[in-house]
DNA sequence: CTCCTGATTAAACAGTCGTTCAATCAGGGG
DNA sequence: CCCCTGATTGAACGACTGTTTAATCAGGAG
């Protein structure tokens, strides 16, 4: 009853390492069992991936809200990565990630979701702006966020196979100067773009906008 | 001799819509010719890999000094692939940037090389403010840029395979309002998070940093 | 016409893939 | 003790993979 599990992690170690296109020979050799096995455990390739992705998922969501984070992407993974156990479970979301499937899309929906939630109590707190559209601000920095991580880390993962934390560390350390500039101080220096834009499209997000472009 | 540029510009498109994973044999049918012809031209699958991505870059680089964009990747995609002709080749620049080689990187340095430039024109023009660390900052600015429309596409291209390029405005005018927010006013209702971090670590970018932690 | 080079093909090769099958083995319930 | 269930294995299968090889074919040079 321990086998099944051995496999399931065995996979998650190599699937993040390797890539998906790893053959079930090697995940089982991983494991010390057979390729048979695995298929009569999880019954195929892709189910045993399921298992994965749900498992990855669950135990990251749990550990997520014990991890102190100031809300960005990297931090998060940086802070899981230190965990030793956890840092195949990172390695197998980025991968994931950049194959984009079930469990890229749970995780970028419940980041999202922990984004706007964030933001919402900054501006209750008083500490962050309001926003015209706070729905399309927390996705809109969401995606930059995760997205951007995701880029670097496709760019530069494989560099140092080993220290894996190390690495999400120092590409928080890297962007975190910049971050804070911008959010602190926008990019333009007045609001001209902005009204430009306001006055060419009319309210975007608002509720009636029975108007396109007739006359 | 336009047989080896009919087999690359079939791998572009091939590879684009189904990956690098694809058979040799799909892209030889999709050109209407057998898989060892293909070898006897271009030596090996990863060499005419290598040559799609030569080609793809060649063209893209000097297609992209004609497009007109505000300086995002998304806009540019979008407007690349609004000419039907180069559409396969922006769709084959996603899948690369997914998968992450030579080419990935060359075009994201390029890309980022280009936001540098944008910035620094910006700053001297005076619609942009001066940052602390400009190089930083356009690094940050290109990553996220990149990386955010790269999650996106990885999430949502698969939908509608079919008009590509109405896909990336789509995303365009979906972060356009928060983007213009966001730069136009910050996030942040004060500059106490920035100071702070500038107070705790002093100036990153700068040249002597000879006391790290000692006392 | 002859020769030769390059394009092109069909077939074969060696390998890996995921999956299936039959067999073996261990262990608990009747 | 016997039977049965589930774990486990090694081998096989068929379908792919990229690549190689031999053969055929067209066309220009001598």
């Amino acid at each position: 009853m321990a086998t099944a599990e051995r496999i399931r992690d065995a996979a998650i170690v190599r699937f993040g390492r390797d890539g998906f296109a790893i053959g079930l020979r090697t995940v089982a050799a991983d494991a010390g069992v057979t390729a048979g096995l695995v298929v009569h455990h999880f019954g195929s390739k892709d189910a045993l991936r399921r298992a994965c992705d749900e498992h990855v998922l669950a135990v990251i969501r749990a550990e997520k809200t014990k991890a102190v984070t100031t809300g960005t992407a990297a931090m998060l993974f940086a802070q899981l990565a230190q965990i030793e156990h956890f840092a195949p479970m990172v390695r197998y979301l980025v991968r994931s990630l950049q194959s984009g499937g079930d469990l890229a899309s749970a995780l970028v929906e419940h980041l999202m979701a922990d984004a706007q939630r964030y933001l919402a109590a900054g501006v209750e707190a008083g500490v962050i702006r309001p926003s015209r559209d706070p729905e399309a601000r927390s996705r809109f920095l969401a995606y930059q966020n995760i997205g951007g991580m995701l880029l670097w880390a496709s760019m530069h993962l494989d560099d140092h196979p080993d220290d894996f934390s190390a690495a999400f560390r120092r590409y928080s350390e890297e962007i975190t100067p910049p971050a804070l500039e911008l959010f602190s101080q926008g990019l333009f220096v007045d609001r001209s773009m902005l009204d430009d834009y306001l006055m060419y499209v009319p309210d975007p997000p608002s509720a009636d906008d029975a108007a396109p472009t007739a006359s």
